[in-house]
DNA sequence: GAGCATCGGGG
DNA sequence: GTGTACGATGCTC
C-alpha cells in the first residue's frame, strides 16, 4: 500500500459511511487532466467539550467513553478522548476532544451529555464532516494536492484512488476546468403557473467550448446543425444524461438552475421513472422536501451563476434586476434573442416553423450563461482559494457565511476554539438589540449641478484593524487603567492596546494581502490577481456586518457599535475639513461625501482629497469617486427622517444612475415605470423642469381621457397559495377567484393580470381581467393617484411642485415654480 | 402600526 | 447537513 503518488486538483468533496467507517471522497482532475476520485478512509469525526473546572477532565473522559446509544441496529459510541489546549476568547483553556465513529454520531452523543453539570459548553459539533476535513488537513480545493496510495476498483464513473496519505502540495491552481452550460425551455401556456408536474420540458440547450446543442422533440425543417430531434420528453431527459456522461464537464452551469432548471428536470424525470444517476459515483439527483435551496451533483460542480451574481456581485452592478438578459447586457452588452415567450406554447401546439427561433433563443441563453460563468469563475475560484471551501458551496454563500468560514479556517492557525452558532432565543435577543449606525448628513432635497463625490477606502475594515476591534480585545483587564475609550456617546468600551486580537489580525491580514496585490496590479493587468483582490475586498468589507450579524458565531454587538462610532468620528473630520476649505457639503452617508463644486474647480476638489489624506492616520484613505454634472436629491417619505439614499445622478458619460428610488417592480403598471424614467431623464439631462411637468401632466391628462392603451395599465401579481387560504383578499386574489369560478385552473404560482377598472367599492372589487375591460375602461383616478403620482411625486416635490399641482389643469402655477 | 403577502430568478 | 431561519417592501386590517 502507498506505492503510488498522484497529484490532483480537488473540485468536489463528499463522504460516505462504509462498514461503519466514514470515508472522504475527493473528486478532481489530475495534473495530466484525468478525472479522479481520491478516497481518504482515515479521518475521524470529533467535537470539543469545555468543562467548568479543568480538574474534572479525567472524570469527564471516563464517563463519556462509556456512552453507548443503540440506534438503527448500530451503536453510537465515543471511540476516544484527547486533551487539547485552545484559546477561548483570547484565554488559554484545556478542552476535551471527543471522537466518535461516524459523523451522525456527533449529535447523538451530544444529546446525551448536553445537560451534564460539569460541562461549560460543547463546541464545533455542527461542522460538516467534509469542511472539517478540508480545514484540518489544510487542503484548498482547486489547488494542487498530492495523495499516496493505490488505485482501487469501485462502482464509479471515474478511477478511484485510495490514499493513506494526503497533503496540500502547492498553491498551483487548476487550469481550464471544463465548463458546460445548459438551459431548458418548458411548455407554459401564457399566464399559467409553472407546473412541472403538468407541463413538459420541450427544449434543452447545452453550450461549451466547441460544443453547441439544442434537443427538442417536435420536428420541423431547419438548417441549424446544432438542433437534434428526439422522440419525446423522456428521450430528451435521456439525452441530458448522455451528454453529461460523454462531455464529462467539471462544471455544469445554469442560470437560476437551483431554483428552476434542475428541479424541473428532476420532477419530469420522476414522471418517466428515469434515474438521474449522473453523479460520478452514480448517485441520483433528487429533490429534498421544502424550499429547494440547491442541487448538488456528486463530483460535478453545479454552478448556479445567478446565485453568485445576485449575492456577491450585486453591489458592483447597476442593474436592479438580475435577469440573465439584464446582467448579460450590463456585463458585455449582449442580449438574449428577442422572442415573445408567450408564443412558445402556441408555436409548440400549432406552428412548428416558429420553433426554430425558440431553439436559437434556447441556445443563446445557454451561451450567455456559459460566457457569464467564464466571466465570474475567476472570482468564485479566488474566493474558493481564500476561504478554502469547495466551489459548489462558495457559489451559494452570502457575505456573512464567507467571512465565517474564512475565520473558521483561520482558527487552526491561531489555535482558537470556534464559538457556537446562536440558537433560537439568542437570535431573537440579538435581533432586538440595536445601536447607533452610520452618520448621515441629510441632503437638502433639490436639483444640483457639478457634484464631486469622495469616499473612504474600506472605512470599516481599516477601523477594525487599526483600533483592534474584536470580541477578545473588548474591555480587556490589562488596559483598563489607561483605557482609550471608543467615541460612543457613553464612554463604555475600549479595546486592548497590548495584544492584537484574533479578528482584527484577520482583517489586517486581508487588507495587507490586498494591498500587496494592488501594488502588483499597478504594473501589470491580471484577471486572476484582480479577482483575488476583489475577493479579499469583499471579505474585509463584510467584516463589520458580520460582527453585527445575528447569526454569526463571532457576533459582537459592542464591536459593531464601536466600528460605527469610529466611522462617524472620521467622517465628521472630513466634513469639517471640507467646510474649512470652503466647500458646500451636499450629502454624506457612512463613508462617502458629496460636495458641490460651486465656484471651485475639480482640481480644488482633488487637492482637498490630498489634504485630507495627509491628515488621516495609518492606512485610512479618502478616494475621489467621481464628478457628476447633474443630480437630484429627493426627500424620503413624508417623515422627518430626511432623504436617505434617494438620489439620481447624471455622470459625465450621460448615464443616469438611480439610487434608492422605490424599486419599480413588476407589480407596478408599465405606465408608472415609464413615467418615472422619463421624468428623471428630462430633469437631469435637459434640466428642463417645465418640460418634465408638462410630460407628467400630459400622461395624467391622457389617462383621464383614456388615451393610454390598456396594456400599459395592466398590473401583474402572482398568486402564492390556494385562493381559499387567503385571509386578506387583495385585488389579484379577487380576480383569481373569478377566474376559478369560470373554471380556469388557477392556484399557487398563477400570474394574475388585472386592471383596476371604473366602478365602486374597494380596489379588489374594481380589479378586472384585462379581457373583461374595454379599451379605456380603467379607473383613471386609481392610476393617477396610486401609480403615476407615487412614482414621480418625490421628484417633483423636490422641484417645489406638489402633487395637487400635477392634477389640476391650472398651468399658471408652472410659472411660479419655473422661471 | 402590526402582521400578512409578495417579489426575486426561471417559461 | 456533525442542520433550523432569505431579506426587503408594500398592502390590508
Amino acid at each position: 500500500m502507498g506505492a503510488k503518488k498522484i497529484q490532483f486538483y480537488p473540485l468536489d468533496i463528499t463522504y460516505k459511511v462504509i462498514e461503519d467507517k466514514p470515508q472522504i471522497y475527493i473528486f478532481g482532475r489530475t495534473t495530466d487532466s484525468q478525472q479522479i476520485c481520491v478516497i481518504d478512509p482515515n479521518f475521524e469525526p470529533y467535537f470539543y467539550v469545555l468543562l467548568r473546572d479543568e480538574r474534572d477532565i479525567d472524570d469527564f473522559c471516563n464517563k463519556v467513553i462509556k456512552i453507548k446509544v443503540e440506534q438503527d441496529k448500530r451503536e453510537a459510541v465515543v471511540t476516544k478522548t484527547e486533551v487539547a489546549e485552545k484559546k477561548v476568547l483570547g484565554k488559554n483553556k484545556k478542552l476535551v476532544k471527543v471522537f466518535v465513529k461516524i459523523p451522525p454520531d456527533v449529535p447523538v452523543i451530544r444529546e446525551v451529555i448536553k445537560e451534564w453539570e460539569m460541562i461549560e459548553s460543547i463546541n464545533e459539533y455542527d461542522i460538516h464532516f467534509t469542511r472539517r476535513y478540508l480545514i484540518d488537513k489544510g487542503i484548498i480545493p482547486l489547488t494542487l494536492v498530492q495523495a499516496e496510495g493505490d488505485f482501487v476498483t469501485l462502482k464509479s464513473r471515474v478511477p478511484c484512488f485510495k490514499a493513506n496519505k494526503i497533503e496540500q502540495l502547492s498553491s498551483d491552481s487548476i487550469t481550464n476546468p471544463k465548463i458546460l452550460a445548459f438551459d431548458i425551455e418548458t411548455y407554459n401556456p401564457a399566464g399559467k403557473r409553472y407546473a412541472p408536474e403538468q407541463h413538459p420540458i420541450i427544449m434543452l440547450a447545452f453550450y461549451g467550448e466547441n460544443f453547441k446543442k439544442v434537443i427538442t422533440w417536435k420536428r420541423f425543417s431547419t438548417n441549424l446543425d446544432y438542433i437534434e430531434f428526439v422522440e419525446g420528453e423522456a428521450q430528451l431527459i435521456q439525452k441530458f444524461k448522455e451528454i453529461l456522461e460523454k462531455q464529462k464537464p467539471d462544471i455544469l452551469a445554469g442560470y437560476f438552475s437551483d431554483g428552476f432548471d434542475l428541479p424541473y428536470i428532476i420532477t419530469r424525470a420522476r414522471k418517466y421513472d428515469i434515474e438521474l444517476d449522473i453523479g460520478l459515483d452514480h448517485s441520483t439527483l433528487s429533490l429534498k422536501k421544502g424550499r429547494i435551496e440547491s442541487i448538488q451533483i456528486t463530483g460535478i460542480v453545479h454552478l448556479d451563476v445567478f446565485k453568485f451574481v445576485s449575492k456577491i456581485m450585486a453591489r458592483g452592478l447597476d442593474t436592479d434586476s438580475y435577469s440573465l438578459d439584464n446582467v448579460a447586457a450590463e456585463v458585455w452588452g449582449e442580449r438574449k434573442v428577442e422572442v415573445d415567450l408567450d408564443n412558445l406554447s402556441i408555436a409548440w401546439d400549432n406552428d412548428f416553423k416558429q420553433l426554430e427561433k425558440f431553439c436559437e433563443y434556447n441556445l443563446k441563453d445557454s451561451e450567455l450563461t456559459y460566457k457569464l460563468c467564464i466571466k465570474i469563475l475567476p472570482n468564485i475560484e479566488e474566493m474558493v482559494k481564500i476561504v478554502g471551501l469547495p466551489l459548489f458551496e462558495i457559489n451559494r454563500m452570502g457575505f456573512s457565511q464567507l467571512d465565517e468560514w474564512y475565520i473558521m479556517r483561520q482558527t487552526k492557525f491561531f489555535n482558537e476554539l470556534a464559538p457556537n452558532k446562536p440558537h433560537y432565543e439568542e437570535i431573537s435577543e440579538r435581533r432586538k438589540h440595536t445601536y447607533q449606525g452610520a452618520y448621515v448628513y441629510e441632503p437638502k432635497p433639490g436639483l444640483y449641478k457639478d457634484i464631486v463625490v469622495f469616499d473612504f477606502r474600506s472605512l470599516y475594515p481599516t477601523i477594525i484593524s487599526s483600533h483592534n476591534i474584536g470580541p477578545s480585545t473588548l474591555n480587556c483587564r490589562c488596559c483598563k487603567d489607561e483605557a482609550k475609550y471608543v467615541p460612543t456617546e457613553e464612554k463604555k468600551y475600549w479595546f486592548c492596546k497590548k495584544t492584537k486580537g484574533f479578528l482584527p489580525s484577520i482583517v489586517e491580514d486581508l487588507i495587507s494581502r490586498r494591498n500587496r496585490i494592488k501594488e502588483m496590479l499597478k504594473t501589470k493587468k491580471d484577471v486572476v490577481l484582480n479577482a483575488r483582490s476583489e475577493s479579499l475586498k469583499v471579505l474585509a468589507n463584510s467584516f463589520y456586518g458580520y460582527l453585527g450579524f445575528f447569526g454569526a458565531r463571532w457576533y459582537c454587538f459592542e464591536c459593531a457599535e464601536s466600528v460605527t462610532a469610529y466611522g462617524r468620528y472620521y467622517i465628521h473630520k472630513v466634513i469639517d475639513l471640507a467646510k474649512k476649505h470652503g466647500f458646500d457639503v451636499l450629502y454624506s452617508d457612512t463613508d462617502s461625501i458629496f460636495l458641490i463644486l460651486g465656484s471651485k474647480k475639480k482640481e480644488d476638489a482633488l487637492k482637498l482629497v490630498e489634504t485630507v489624506n495627509s491628515e488621516l492616520p495609518g492606512i485610512m484613505e479618502l478616494d475621489y469617486e467621481g464628478f457628476y454634472p447633474s443630480g437630484i436629491f429627493v426627500s424620503a417619505k413624508q417623515g422627518e427622517y430626511g432623504a436617505k439614499k434617494k438620489y439620481a445622478l447624471l455622470d459625465e458619460k450621460g448615464v443616469v444612475k438611480i439610487t434608492g428610488f422605490e424599486t419599480v417592480r413588476r407589480n407596478w403598471s408599465f405606465i408608472a415605470k415609464e413615467v418615472q424614467g422619463e421624468v428623471l431623464n428630462i430633469v437631469l439631462k435637459e434640466r428642463d423642469l417645465p418640460k418634465a411637468v408638462r410630460y407628467a401632466k400630459q400622461v395624467i391628462f391622457d389617462l383621464k381621457n383614456k388615451k393610454i392603451p390598456n396594456e400599459k395599465v395592466v398590473i401583474y401579481t402572482q398568486l402564492q397559495k390556494e385562493i381559499g387560504d387567503y385571509t386578506s383578499v387583495g385585488p389579484h386574489v379577487a380576480v383569481a377567484q373569478r377566474l376559478k369560478n369560470k373554471g380556469e385552473d388557477v392556484g399557487p404560482g398563477s400570474m394574475i393580470k388585472f386592471i383596476v377598472a371604473e366602478g365602486a367599492g374597494k380596489i379588489r372589487d374594481k380589479a378586472k381581467l384585462p379581457e373583461e375591460t374595454k379599451e379605456g375602461g380603467y379607473d383613471a383616478d386609481y392610476y393617477i393617484n396610486h401609480q403615476i403620482i407615487p412614482s414621480v411625486e418625490r421628484i417633483f416635490d423636490v422641484l417645489g411642485y406638489k402633487k395637487d399641482d400635477l392634477v389640476t389643469a391650472d398651468q399658471s402655477k408652472l410659472k411660479e415654480f419655473f422661471r
